[in-house]
DNA sequence: CTATGTGAACAACTTCACAGCC
DNA sequence: GGCTGTGAAGTTGTTCACATAG
């Protein structure tokens, strides 16, 4: 398929789905699989991933399958993560503690570096061994470290007002935590992680 | 519109997020809407709500827009968010402290009852003021209190094994922070909170 | 005159089905 | 024989545009 068209973003949403079950094929030691096996692990059809991967090139040889350690990383390599991105984190609570001591993120093409509060008690203090630094410092320390991708753990009050910063800072991708709607100009890329929502969602089925 | 007709998933995916706009508009002390300034705010077309909200019945008066506290209140009765899950969390972490700690689901329709964990040296003990149960206990409790929604912040290895347990016990709803892909039946839903995945579909855009 | 609710038109996405290669 | 890659067909989702009600 030509590589040039657009590729819509339904089908970016899918290559890390794509990428976390190839993961947990190869530490399971397999070398080799299908899109039949890959449909089957995730609900999906065959013909999907088929078409998916086909808007970037081909990877697989016919008869045999994909090798997973090959597409695992062409996958990273689409997506951009096939290095490490530098994450600051805003706002010093129980969230952003969770993210730096689970660190969900390793091995995923990002790290945490930097973390800021405005709090004043907070400042200076240590979070699971990080140190947090001052808001006021924030636009300063994204520019010089030319930071492109920020986690908004912040009350939902201050939200708007952060995203603001961290925009004008050079920020081009937010995944904000805050439970309220934020805006941001088109070519800052904003994703909610919003776990109400999600059980809301399912609400809708039960009973 | 046909009030029978089966609505499509990703409507019933949209309904949390007009909930959420609402909640923000009626807490700056608004009263009315559009379809207009809800599709602004959201970064979608107005049509879009519309017809949305179609699906379920008429809520809006031609010429003067959605009383939004009527709004809300339709709303969260077609989720069944008009009342209060009982949650259960499985896996005493740092994620399953920040729930608990923060608690994103005030108001919203669940509140978290009870915290389990099959490490000995974490039963019995307190997280964020909530005891920790012993995993074993888990069918047991589940199946006294009717609890239907779990989420699950245990490591990848074991995710798959509590899930059987859970589903097994009558849970139907599982929003899981485990970083791997699960397999559950047809009539259990399953949403996967992955913050790692978010970033890499935002990674996609970048440069 | 304003803003909803909704068929009809359009666009996007998914599945089918098969040629082509291993 | 098995499995990919992909146009074509089919399905689902979105936008248009207007009749209708306030």
């Amino acid at each position: 398929m030509a590589r040039f068209e657009k590729v819509p973003d339904i089908v970016i949403g899918r290559l890390p789905v794509y990428l976390r079950a190839l993961t947990r094929l190869a530490s399971e030691g397999q070398e080799i699989t299908s899109s039949q096996q890959l449909g089957k692990m995730l609900g999906v059809s065959s013909a999907q991933i088929r078409k998916d991967l086909s808007y970037f090139g081909e990877f697989g040889k016919q008869g045999m399958g994909y090798n997973i350690a090959h597409l695992q990383e062409q996958l990273s390599a689409i997506l951009k993560v096939d290095r490490e991105w530098e994450v600051v984190v805003v706002g010093a609570g129980p969230l952003a503690e969770a993210l730096i001591r689970e660190d969900p993120f390793a091995g995923k093409g990002f790290r945490i570096v930097a973390l800021f509060d405005s709090r004043p008690e907070r400042i200076g203090q240590r979070l699971a061994g990080m140190e947090i630094l001052d808001s006021a410092q924030l636009p300063e320390v994204v520019r010089q470290r030319g930071l492109k991708v920020a986690i908004l753990a912040v009350p939902a009050a201050e939200a708007q007002q952060v995203a603001d910063t961290l925009v004008a800072a050079g920020i081009k991708a937010i995944l904000s935590y805050a439970s309220t709607t934020l805006s941001v100009p088109p070519e800052v890329r904003l994703q909610y992680n919003d776990a109400a929502a999600q059980l809301q969602r399912m609400a809708y089925y039960l009973q």
